[in-house]
DNA sequence: GGTTTGCATATTGTTGACAATCTGCAAACC
DNA sequence: GGTTTGCAGATTGTCAACAATATGCAAACC
């Protein structure tokens, strides 16, 4: 069909995702990307030129791709002012945090109906992985371990529905958690054990208490918020 | 500070709209409302510069709410074939269904907290009359006092991250429910009998039970979906 | 006859230009 | 001095033209 040209080994990739998606969906995703990583500010302001100069593209699909991400909750749009990545304050991270429990609550449930084996092995690996690092006290890694955790349940509850509402989630609440939680570490190892409880129930497919841990286990999680905010904003020393 | 023009009393309240919705947004907001009125058919093609024309912009602002819509779950954006109004088979619906489970029951919890007297008080009076059509069985009726109960307990548990995800997912449903479950009428005192049990559990701010009684509704609102899909397809009559 | 190839048309994707709006600052005014 | 007015620059909102892609149909081919 397509001459084959062997110089670009990546070229046919490269194609193959300009054919599905458009400048719109990728300045959306890479834009999801940054936002999520912490590579804006939070309420920093988005300049449309800019990143349409530095993205390669014109300001149209930067638009497009901002008015997705404003449904996505990531950015807020004002007219003629312009997009800011979206501040999240204490009180919509506490809203957030039960729409989150709601969520989790039900993903317990349907994960301990349709889990399968290999992953429960994969849940038993990684609650591994924290035990270990509740001697290091290392913040970054244990949050990298729990966002594995949890996404991998809200995989094994088998709605993509779940997920999808579930990741959303997660987004608006890391804008939010990045800042705080992550730099926090004396309550790593009562959320380890949280984990362990909640691998357990998973594995018995015990689906009530399932969803009754999940759901407990982000409502303390918002607990643990809380008190880390009470104290002192301890200037934890980078791990670099 | 302008130039009081008495010939268009209406323009001020059109100026102001202006001053504060995009055209984007307005074609967001107006798409949106004939997506969800059922003016579109499932699966409909959207045609931009047709949809540009009705509204009487030009494409630019139809694209932006078109990947706005596509976020929100209500149509679907396939890249060089145009966009169209998102279909949701029964398998996704009884997804949804689950979502919507796990939002109702946090939304029971936490309307039982914070509801006020009066929004009691019109919860009974929207019972009343569900009570009232059980007698008639007139389905278009009953759905949209179905709706409005639920909205008002959505309001109640006073969590504007709930609300917001709460109703995007009812918009998702309402994809499907419109085209089943408002034509079927035997299930309606059941439901009725659910929503009264709601409203007194929220009346006696017992969050436990109302959450349960919520979570449930919602489960057997799915289950009664499908005894109705069961059934030969009754073309009941309309109402005109 | 059935398949393939090649156009003609319609629709979408992207862009650059123009209009409208906001922001900051400086001059004018009380 | 403090407030208001009026630019000048920057930024966003909208549009219309152009490029790229898909679709349908007819002719050519086996």
């Amino acid at each position: 069909m397509q001459p084959p040209s062997q110089k670009h080994p990546p070229a046919k990739e490269t194609i193959g995702i300009l054919r599905e998606n458009s400048l719109s969906m990728l300045a959306h995703h890479e834009l999801k990307r940054r936002i999520i990583a912490g590579e804006f500010a939070a309420g920093a302001k988005l300049n449309e030129a800019e990143i349409a100069l530095a993205l390669g593209v014109s300001r149209g699909p930067v638009r497009e791709a901002f008015l997705a991400l404003d449904q996505a909750g990531l950015v807020r749009v004002e007219k003629n002012r312009g997009v800011f990545v979206r501040e999240i304050s204490l009180e919509e991270a506490d809203e957030i945090y039960e729409v989150r429990a709601a969520l989790e609550g039900m993903i317990g449930r349907l994960a301990a109906r349709h889990i399968g084996d290999d992953e429960i092995a994969q849940l038993r690996g990684i609650v591994k992985k924290m035990v270990a690092l509740d001697k290091t006290r290392k913040a970054g890694a244990y949050f990298l371990l729990n966002v594995e955790f949890h996404d991998l349940l809200a995989r094994a509850a088998r709605n993509k529905a779940m997920l999808v509402n579930y990741r959303r989630v997660i987004n608006e609440l890391d804008l939010y958690r990045r800042e705080t939680i992550t730099r926090s570490t004396e309550n790593i190892p009562i959320s380890t054990l949280e984990h362990v409880a909640i691998v357990e129930a998973v594995a018995a497919r015990d689906e009530k208490r399932a969803a009754t841990l999940m759901f407990d286990h982000v409502m303390h999680s918002r607990e643990r918020l809380h008190c880390v905010l009470k104290k002192p904003p301890v200037r934890a020393k980078r791990d670099g």
